[in-house]
DNA sequence: CATGAATGAGCGTTCATTCAT
DNA sequence: TATGAATGAACGCTCATTCAT
């Protein structure tokens, strides 16, 4: 391990191999546990020139969260094709989400637990992020529920109006937020579970997650009990 | 702010005042950015005091995620009466999860993020709370699909056999973790959220999940694409 | 050299042998080039315990400028008796300064050389000691213009006012400096000069300074030569 | 700020521009802080052509000593004329060297606070300009009492003989240290200062200075009082 | 002549942990 | 029971200095 100690190499490719060990690091120990000497030895050069290209731990630290949410973000958004149903398009983008997660292990990690660890000031590069995939998905919700809707013009089910307006804003975001959380659940899973593939948790999760939303938008949804007045 | 000084506690109460301090410390900053001066200072005890009783800020730690996971599956156990239908025990468990983790924001922390990111000897700690939980919405799921299955005797839907066993243990655990994996996403949306209760993130999960699932189970399932030979 | 190894002091001792050996290594190597390492070494104790008593490198430099500061205004006040003619008190003065600054030359250092040249933070702190003792000279100075004056009643020197106010406040506080500044390059002179005592320092400065003094205040300055126009 | 990027100049021009920046960031940094780096830029040249040309940080130190030291002395030099009688040499000497320090604040600081605080190595280098300066002053004093003995052959004043070897050698070193030291100190008060030119600091230092070795020499030096036994 | 690339060595600081009382 | 006193070990960071081109 440690790359070979290839002396004199320009700069870009040197901070590509520093944030590669540091990203390795960072995922396997956490933010503060990681030491700038592991990292600069996994890097195969010395400390000052870490801390040269990259200035400080925080600063390194940053630059592997932006790096990882760019290529996580990339891989997504190349995976899907605009054009297409929207189901075709979530499927598509957990497919891309699942395949990139579980073949950039260390990357994920430090997205998804470490950034989220160690302060606000690197908690808020990874919610950029989440929150534009959970800006993807609530459009993806939006357009289902648009192109679920004209059943039969004029046609009005069971006391709700089926417009696109449906839906208040605030619960498409809950259920976009839901729906994420579950992606990031199973990415986990199936990363760590032998046997499952990243296209059966995929499929798992559209399962359960479109019929819901079709059930939802059809009007068919679960009714929570009437208020328990012990509980509240 | 910190214990009051009383002197001459009996031990098991001044453990306890112990672990809140290092619950809340750990919780705000962190597993290793927690310092043991800061906490017996907020536990108002020296330092060798600690030490004597838990031993090492690993074994401190420790029995912090051991305590707030106790108390989390405790709560959630009593929310839930085991004679009432499958989507009623759910419905009241993540009504308890979300009430217990809004109530003890440093406990919640601790266990979600604190102890997955330091090392697999804290995060096996509360994956058996994690475990415990899937499996208790494993064993809700299953029940469901008994339930929902035997509508009618002799009715056979379309191509699908829907005994229980229609769903393989796999899929069902996937299941499991999706749910809750939305469902700690959600806690940590309504809990930041200003305007978003936790009876309102609680439904919008029932019914996209209880829906998806009734869908699944009634052979109504969402087919994926046919495998693109260029994406495998 | 170095304490012995005592283990177990009260924390007013250990915090003077640390204050003793500071002063020790900042007036030998500067206070940059000082290590705390050394300065931990020279007292006896950890590094640590250095930092847990005096906080960090500036604030134990501090430490060491108001009591090196503390101790040489104290002895220069013991030495004076107030009720003395203004002559009298200045020799007695000086000849306390120039015996504490020999009998203490690393602390003379650390005031004279390390202090005014590493930061203003550090200057500003012997400047207090500077102003006290410039305000002592200046008013001896006054004191011996008083003195000086009443030759004869009524009697006026060639076009002169001879009050208190001959000289102005400004030109008393130049004079004040000059002096502070002769003695501190006296005393520098005396402590590194074999064979020259610090009573021969006092006695050549007292000569130069009082009759110049006497003559100024009788009114017979050194006139300067009508401004050349090609120097300004 | 920094010189302009010109390239292939001379060797000797480039040195110079070298050492402007090196007593420029010498002067407001000091010499542990001051930082190659620094001194590089803004000379506009790389680092390693620093080394190429003056070898290590303490050698540049050294340059900028000399180089600081040679001009002030030179501009004393420059400033009196050897055929005037000896107050008026001493009033241009002083006049000289408060222009000069007033004009190059880093020289002056470098050879007056850096140099002498940073090892017995630099001290040296400003002690020979010091010894100098110290020699041309003691000459002046031992002409002025030359010209001041012989008032009136036959003259004898107060059973002193007043003779050039009136007063010992080693107080006219003393006498010259202080004046020196005098001066240094006023130099540094008029520079900073506001209302105070340097005019009248060579004025006042004239005054004191210039009146008291009269009286000196005049046979009329102040008495210190006889020894008190309990002090010493 | 000039420089981008690279490092050995060391420093200020902190922290978990223990001893002696 | 409880603590003031003390430390070994390590970490983030910087800097003077040198190659290789």
């Amino acid at each position: 391990m440690g790359a070979v100690k290839t002396r004199r190499m320009p700069r870009a490719v040197r901070e590509q191999q520093m944030l590669d060990a540091a990203v390795q690091i960072f995922g396997r120990r956490g933010y503060m546990a990681a030491s700038m000497d592991e990292i600069a030895e996994l890097a195969g050069v010395s400390k000052p020139l870490v801390y040269l290209y990259l200035n400080s731990k925080e600063d390194l630290f940053t630059a592997c969260i932006r790096r990882e949410a760019g290529t996580l973000a990339e891989a997504v958004r190349a995976g899907v094709r605009p054009g297409l149903p929207a189901d075709r398009q979530l499927w598509d983008g957990l497919r891309a989400f699942f395949a990139h997660t579980a073949g950039h292990p260390h990357g994920w990690t430090v997205l998804h637990l470490q950034a989220r660890t160690h302060g606000e000031r690197f908690a808020a590069e990874v919610a950029a992020l989440r929150a534009e995939i959970v800006a993807f998905v609530t459009r993806l919700i939006a357009a289902a529920a648009r192109e679920a809707v004209p059943p039969a013009p004029g046609c009005v089910r069971a006391g709700r109006d089926t417009r696109d307006g449906d839906l208040p804003d605030q619960e498409v975001t809950g259920l976009a937020e839901a729906l994420v959380g579950a992606a990031e659940s199973l990415a986990a899973w199936a990363n760590t579970t032998p046997g499952v593939t990243s296209r059966q948790a995929a499929a798992t999760l559209m399962n359960v997650a479109w019929s819901g939303l079709g059930a939802l938008m059809e009007g068919r949804p679960w009714t929570p009990p009437a208020v328990d007045p012990a509980v509240s």
